[in-house]
DNA sequence: AAAATAAAATACTAAGTAGTATGTTTTTGT
DNA sequence: ACAAAAACATACTACTTAGTATTTTATTTT
């Protein structure tokens, strides 16, 4: 068992650097030999564990992006209180918390769905899936707090979810062209804005 | 003057070329070569008037990208009337108004923020550039609306001047994953359901 | 019409690309 | 301890890349 446990160690390292060169060069740009000069293994070593390249990119996809969604976006929303509440802390709280990296590469997530969401179906379904799931969590809290009466019951929960996601991935590219967080602010501000007008 | 002539239909012929490659298949991974062999002209041609790809890719952000957005999103906000009932059709009209094929490809501007903004300054200052002409035709917007009391004066401008961008340009993303037009639809309703909110 | 200049073509370089073929080393089951 | 298999390394292929050097063709200026 222990050869099973190396071979998970070695696939685990190269999701892990192909992640950061991803995030940060781009998937397209960052070739196979740049991940494996980073993980100080070989060639070979890559195409014993990946059939391509490809294989990898939706790999990382569903692994390493959408765990970083879920931790940073989805679980958060089954938390217990005020609906609205949680929103508010959610996405703002999400957002503060970004490292300066952070916010100067963006969202990796939206960063594949623009770089190459159009040129794979592949890609475009993995995607995808992440995207349903959070606007499935955002619908349930949403429903909730219809329920509970903490949100107005004549909003559409599928509107309110897309727009909010929208609104997210959108300001996170947004981002990467100014050099201080003046239009996170002020996208904080429209965010808690919005979310007013949910209320009963 | 003849020469003169015939070398700027040269450059516009690289340049329209260009614009639709990158659009299609993204900047980095749009050869010169590839570009050259659809305007029918070579290499030489293209090094005679561009002295390299980045600044090529500078020019297509500065006359073809903003145009684009100032035709579609800008120029329009600047029309008379009630300053809320401008910014629904502004957007929801726009984002109607689209292709199949501008849905599946998203918005160039966007594609260019999310692949190279975070590469080199210069691409990050002309992109910034049209987004700020942007920001700045909504907030006159919004400004004009307040004073002409069809928008309520407690809101921030810049704040929903920015909440309005991301919210568009983040949908133009979403939407490559999907096959059909539901999340527009759900966008277009979260819009509309936006600026109710921001009547007096 | 000749000289000068601009536009474009041809042929190249040096470096990078995904992927393959064939080794060697390490681990595992017997 | 030994054969089999898995993990990894080395060396390669065929192709693409941005950019350059040099030449040919077209246009303008004198």
């Amino acid at each position: 068992m222990e050869q099973k446990q190396k071979s998970e160690l070695t696939k685990e390292l190269i999701l892990n650097e192909s992640f950061k060169l991803f995030y940060k060069e781009g998937f397209k740009t960052t070739s196979v030999d740049k991940i494996m000069k980073a993980t100080k293994l070989t060639k070979g070593a890559f195409y014993h564990h990946y059939k391509s390249k490809k294989e990898l990119g939706l790999e990382v996809i569903s692994t390493k992006i959408q765990k970083r969604v879920y931790d940073g976006m989805i679980t958060p929303l089954y938390q217990d209180g005020n609906a609205l509440k949680l929103l508010e802390t959610t996405f703002s709280g999400r957002i503060k918390s970004f490292s300066l990296y952070d916010k100067q590469h963006g969202c990796p997530m939206n960063n594949f769905i623009n770089e190459i969401a159009d040129e794979e179906e592949a890609y475009q379904i993995a995607l995808k899936r992440i995207i349903e799931e959070w606007k499935a969590a955002l619908i349930h809290l949403l429903e909730r707090g219809k329920l509970e009466n903490s949100i107005n019951k004549d909003i559409s929960s599928n509107a309110v979810a897309i727009y909010l996601i929208s609104a997210f991935e959108g300001i996170r590219g947004i981002r990467k062209l100014y050099n201080d967080d003046q239009v996170i602010d002020d996208y904080i501000l429209g965010l808690s804005l919005y979310l007013k007008q949910l209320e009963p």
